[in-house]
DNA sequence: GTTGAAAAGCGAAACGTTACGTTTTAGGAG
DNA sequence: CTCCTAAAACGTAACGTTTCGCTTTTCAAC
């Protein structure tokens, strides 16, 4: 049934390396081309990827290791980078590990036995101790969102500037006049809610303001973990002014929680999210948030691996990239009056 | 630097077959199983899939087409299926074509030149040409959520009992008294909006009610969408007394533009929504919904595709295999006083 | 026509497995 | 100690490419 390339040369005439040649981009006398490519046709010719991948040592696959598929952020991402290199004739394989450190472990070990060129990977354990099957191995490793404790040259990373997205947000809070911001985080044991409760803290030491413990929330970033985050906030007996929440999906379910307290953004309480502009755009108009360069930490991740890839397995150049977040200033937020 | 079972061989002193049909599970004597084993981890052998699937002709991978992976149905019902197949050891090649049917076909034939084991697809496209590739190569093919017009015992299907969960819930609402009940459907093009909007349908010839073609509306399945659709189902001059939304997204939005038009389900309209039960348990306590059973259509298309890989080429049994909904009841909608 | 360099074509040897058909080994029965 | 049988080990030929080092062809310039 299937045809190889010896059943081309057979048909055509032409020697099997000419064949091979020609499927290489090579160049081939016309008269040859087109016997070739009638013959293609005719036979229903496939090349055999398993032939190649063996003699070239190549799989044309990029593995990618994620805490969790649910998450529209992590999506958003994976979609610009599946675009980008399907476009560049490289399949994705996608594991999700659950946010689990030993699933992670293992996803990278099944992606190190099948032979991916590439690893991509947005960590959930923060030792790095999972990706060392791929290092061993000499796969090129790009972490996304998330840096590693000690990686030193050895992995790319591309990261947006957490500290300066927190601090942006709540200086623009803190200059309105508010002093009792709630803060709401994913889990503690990561390194974007880190960063941004550093930035936030920054914030407070600038104005010489004692931050207050209790406002700031750690969580999970899922939408149910928002809503009740910010019940709780508003639950306490000095209810903050304002309140920065800081992935998409807490954001959600922050705003609901507000709604069903029928409090007014921002008459009652100033408000500041996170991500999906275009999103909110046309439901909360208005609505004053952080703006993360999905798009562009997708494209620049693919870039990355594509360029790791393409160094012929010489010294290759890792870099670590920081991209800008962007505070986009609604209307969700209003000045108050300073305490004399 | 990488070994082969050659090295092993030589360094045990046994034949290359032993050390294969050691590899794939065959019984060895003990004491060379223990110097193979030996061999391994000095090596830090790690078998060659290439060399494997050249001989095998099996990639142990398959491929997953869907339109659009930031959308929260597709990617819970992902997230069951690659965790099912991989633990049987494929892995898992997503693409996103982006509802577009060009790039669905692009996608089908780049997994086709894979050669992945086989093929998962929700088709964006109904008349199944973009699968033609895929099935005269000879991959089995499992449908999710969404039938094709013609195929005939060609394919698998894993599909819900659309036209029922539709009937159900109008009819619930119907039997409270509502004759005016709004709709919001996805793209009309598709499989499962026209069989919801057959269903609801169904109802109204049932009850012997005259359908209003104004309160139809097909919407894309976004959540921007199901905020736009309610908006408008709003300013109707003749408002709905219920809504019906018929998917996660759109039942969010749906549920913001209610919350922002100050009207409270259900004592100003009676609500019924789609979907994740559990998430929506923690922000609209008591919503009643049509629940789709993500887990179980996940793990089916999972057991099916496995089922048709296990069946070694010979004459594969396809199947269709729908799956019930079930309309689970809260505390949105109430009884209306019949119009005397 | 020759000549010669550049372009195109060629044959054969890998790449690292699996699987077929055969030979060797182990160890209990006689 | 021999014989027998089942179990284990073995050698080797594929699988379908790419690539190396040559040989042949082409065609422009003389």
């Amino acid at each position: 049934m299937a045809s190889t390339m010896k059943d081309i040369a057979r048909l055509t005439g032409l020697g099997l390396a000419t064949i091979s040649k020609y499927m290489n981009g090579g160049t081939v006398r016309p008269k040859n081309k087109k016997l070739i490519e009638d013959a293609v046709k005719e036979l229903r010719f496939i090349p055999n990827e398993f032939a190649r991948s063996l003699k070239t040592s190549l799989s044309r696959t990029v593995g990618v290791v994620i805490p969790e598929l649910g998450n529209q952020f992590i999506t958003s991402i994976i979609i610009t980078m599946e675009d980008m290199l399907r476009k560049h004739d490289y399949a994705v394989i996608v594991c999700d590990c659950r946010t689990d450190s030993k699933r992670e472990s293992e996803a990278v070990s099944f992606l190190v036995h099948k032979r991916v060129d590439g690893l991509i990977n947005m960590p959930t354990d923060q030792s790095g101790e999972h990706l060392k099957p791929a290092l061993e191995a000499g796969i090129p490793i790009v972490l996304v969102d998330r840096m590693l404790k000690p990686m030193n040259g050895l992995v790319s990373a591309v990261v947006v500037d957490n500290v300066d997205a927190a601090e942006k947000a709540t200086h623009y809070l803190m200059e309105a006049g508010h002093e009792d911001i709630g803060l709401i985080l994913g889990n503690e044991s990561i390194f974007t809610s880190q960063k941004r409760c550093e930035g936030y803290l920054n914030a407070y030491t600038e104005f010489n303001i004692p931050p207050r413990d209790e406002l700031i929330r750690f969580s999970d970033y899922t939408m149910e973990g928002g809503y009740a985050a910010m019940k709780r906030l508003l639950a306490l007996p000095k209810r903050p002014t304002a309140v920065f929440v800081t992935n998409f999906e807490m954001t959600l379910g922050a705003m609901i929680a507000l709604n069903e307290a029928q409090l007014k953004v921002p008459d009652d309480i100033s408000f500041i999210g996170f991500d999906k502009l275009d999103l909110f755009g046309a439901i909360f108009p208005n609505l004053t948030l952080v703006k993360q360069p999905q798009y562009a930490i997708g494209e620049c991740v693919a870039t990355q691996l594509l360029r790791l890839l393409a160094d012929p397995h010489a010294e290759r150049q890792h870099q670590i990239i920081t991209l800008a977040t962007q505070l986009h200033v609604g209307g969700s937020t209003r000045g108050i009056r300073k305490p004399s």
